[in-house]
DNA sequence: ATTAGGCATAAGCACAACTTACGACATAAG
DNA sequence: CTTATGTCGTAAGTTGTGCTTATGCCTAAT
């Protein structure tokens, strides 16, 4: 059987990019990390990470192994959050800052559910991009940061943090309406068309800009905002494609195609992050679960939204 | 964080009824599992088994962790399956024994499911009782068992063997068209009525019969059988009410109303039982996963029917 | 009574996982 | 080019956790 630990071990690695940073972030020594990390190759027969000296990026079947340790993880976290929940009553201020996308949906769920089971609960949600949130949290301004993640761009989480998963959502490809054909395009196919994109110094952008790459071409960019509405209203006029986390492509403000792509799937992973020393706050976790739960029922609702293609 | 190894070990424990028939099923002495079992429940805060000489039962918290347990466990497995179907093709006769009510539907649907994904794979299913599956399942028989497992009646299952959790599903109430009130009923408030039932040999009446024992009634059983459709008819007739599985309630064949209760949440837990040994074929491994699949979307699809009440 | 099964505790041992120490390599600044 | 600081990996020594063995107590069946 997979040892937990290790599997606890790979995912940090994962997120913060560097064995050194992961040791840090779990307390180790970056000694230790590498060698369980190897042990943890051996287990699998394959390897997991990329290794260059600056740094470690995680392969498909690392990312793959990553996406479950964070399952296991979560549940978990879960299992010793139903033991808390039986002893000691929750309340008081939670200050949470989110990127815009989840603060628009789940977290937003996530606070009009907690108000009906918790009344004694406070959220206060501001949104921010993922670096001014992790930036809020380390200050102590904020309890906790809803921060997104995407493949080929480590996050460089802080350290004395603690980090749960939300949700992985696809990355899907929005176009002028009927500019896709039936099936689900690959990324591969959309190499000749104009793009619309967010900024390079933007996690999104940088994360299609390198699978472009990897699938062997240069997007021609011919827009470029970080405006999701803005952007949106550029493809709807044909300047271009896109391809954008579902999550932020906004509901009925433009008459657009939105596909899941065919190949490569990329993903964006949302994920809360919270102080280490926050955690001594049982309102703190409980958010946390209130956020965890909001972010399982927004995704699923997604996916049925797929199963009626015309509703988009 | 929860160790992996006590969660597996409390797991066991539940499954087998004895911490004895634990040890000997994870090749540990009884005092090892003792003793980790006891360490879990200094970290858990609460009593997770009641002792008994003649044995233990899981507490309430207890199975809630074990549920979480068996979450972890599902996923760590479906993680070295991921690992492994990067090499390696799968072909060969698999026998399967199965309780009916799961046979009829995901059992079913794997097969049909694993028709089209590996060709050369045949699988011929028979129907039995979980006790009687099992002592196939040592006998050789058959690959793997498809039994259930409900709250108050441990399983007992033989050594060497690996287990596998395929779904939990409610237990509900089923009773004459129109016997329940808008509400989903609590089972203290079914005292007074006349039963139908399993009988007592089987799983399921015991379980019912001790849940109600636990609820402070005894239930005046009119009509005994385990026969599931006169079971049903029996019920229309308006002989009594009875409590299910709900993948039991045969579907479409009686004017019956079903409800899940309310309080206490009783379910029924379907778990996949494969010899040790037979775990060294591919093949087994590959059928196994296709059940958990199979299983997995076949709940999912049973809540949804109970998204629109009116279906039933 | 005696046997056989269950569970818990005490004491000792073994291995896994950690730390420290060191070497190789890459980048950035002097 | 040299130095400093970052990365990762390997080697060797240490420690703590989780196991076994040994023992005792309890209950149910013979």
């Amino acid at each position: 059987m997979l040892d937990v630990g290790r599997l606890r071990l790979l995912r940090e690695v994962g997120l913060r990019g560097t064995i050194a940073g992961a040791a840090r972030s779990l307390g180790l020594t970056s000694s230790a990390v590498s060698q369980q990390l190897a042990v943890l190759e051996r287990e699998a027969g394959t390897a997991l990470v990329d290794r260059s000296p600056r740094g470690v990026v995680l392969t498909g079947a690392g990312r793959l192994l990553a996406a479950r340790a964070a399952e296991v993880l979560d549940v978990l976290t879960s299992a010793r959050a139903d033991l808390d929940r039986i002893g000691g009553s929750v309340a008081g201020p939670v200050a949470v800052a989110s990127v815009a996308s989840a603060a628009a949906t789940f977290v937003s769920a996530a606070v009009t559910g907690l108000r009906a089971a918790h009344p004694d609960v406070s959220v206060t949600v501001t949104a921010a991009e993922p670096s001014q949130a992790l930036r809020l949290l380390v200050a102590g301004d904020v309890d906790l940061a809803v921060v997104d993640e995407y493949d080929y761009v480590p996050l460089a989480l802080p350290e004395f943090v603690v980090v749960r998963e939300l949700c992985t959502e696809p990355l899907v490809a929005v176009g002028p309406a009927g500019s896709f054909g039936r099936r689900r395009p690959a990324l591969a196919d959309l190499a000749a068309r104009d793009w619309v994109m967010p900024p390079d110094d933007a996690a999104c952008g940088l994360a299609v800009r390198s699978a472009c790459r990897a699938e062997g071409f240069e997007p021609r960019v011919r827009w470029e905002t970080d405006d999701m509405l803005l952007l949106v209203r550029a493809v709807e006029a044909g300047h271009g494609i896109a391809i954008l986390p579902l999550l932020s492509v906004p509901d009925g403000v433009a008459d657009v195609d939105v596909r899941p792509l065919r190949e490569p799937a990329l993903e964006r992973r949302l994920i809360a992050v919270a102080r280490a020393s926050a955690m001594g706050r049982p309102v703190v976790g409980t958010v946390l679960e209130a956020l965890v739960e909001a972010a399982k029922h927004t995704l699923t609702s997604q996916k049925r939204q797929f199963a009626r293609p015309s509703a988009l």
